[in-house]
DNA sequence: TTTGCATTGATATTAATTGCCATTTGCGTT
DNA sequence: AACGCAAATGGCAATTAATATCAATGCAAA
């Protein structure tokens, strides 16, 4: 489902939400940049470029009420700031590699924890909604630099 | 491997680090404790009990001297801070449930992943060292005070 | 014992995030 | 279309985890 702002809309008035400016600007941003993943600073200094009147506070609440509704996700890469981005959860999972050296992360699809998940679910007294899996590593550009094969 | 003290003071000679009292006395901590993971602070607390004299500065520097020897394993459970256990790497590889009610992490063992990192790295140009998988659900507590089935 | 260097502990600092509160705004109701 | 009110916003203070700084300590080798 490619998400869009009247589906958004939906999602918030269901909860009694509003869609209110600043949201719907957040949320364009990432309907607009793709399948990238952004700090609350990235996505406030996008914003103020065309907003320069929104404030960060409120960044900071959108995500997470984008978050809550499953329109975002909420992401540690282990670097002390947490990152969002579109929730494509239902098609396929969204995985990361991240490199140990430079800190770059790359986002890759892959189905196959969907029957863990049954499984876990079945050894532990869970109810899984969701999962989330990261492989560190070195990526290719820090293993030309250095020796780490 | 049961690690004791005495290899994790080789290992440190071997990086031309001291077993410090301190440093010992932290490692101490997760040695008693099993597999249980920590807070910097939870250790800092349960250090200062015994030690008063000792200070916080010292525990997060060791801790990270720890994980950094792989005798310990940083994890981030999305709560703002970094927790430490006992890393069993090598004998089978420790994941997550994590609660979305009520914050509570339980650890459970599985191997399954461990062909996946070779078929995802042959995909990618990553190589990959580590993985990390983590579940996000309702525990059981928590599933007979609110409906989440 | 003296010198050198890693380590420590106290404190200051940084940086991300949240809390607070007065003001504004969206929106259903008149 | 104007009203009323709760929800939302923006600015800034407060909080909190983690790191940096630096003088003092202590261990190891000469």
């Amino acid at each position: 489902m490619p998400l869009s702002i009247n589906e958004v809309k939906k999602l918030l008035r269901a909860k009694e939400y509003k869609l209110t400016p600043q949201r719907q600007i957040i949320m364009q941003v990432f309907l607009d940049i793709g399948d990238q993943h952004l700090s609350a600073e990235d996505v406030y200094q996008i914003v103020k470029q065309k907003h320069p009147d929104i404030g960060l506070a409120t960044v900071y609440r959108t995500l997470d009420l984008l978050s809550d509704l499953e329109v975002l996700r909420k992401m540690d890469f282990g670097d002390g700031r947490s990152r969002f981005e579109l929730n494509t959860a239902g098609t396929h999972q969204h995985h990361h590699l991240i490199c140990l050296e430079c800190g770059a992360v790359e986002g890759f699809d892959d189905d196959l924890l969907d029957g863990l998940e049954q499984v876990i679910a079945a050894k532990s007294k869970f109810k899984i909604v969701d999962h989330q899996l990261k492989f560190y590593g070195y990526c290719q550009a820090c293993r030309k630099q250095e020796a780490h094969d």
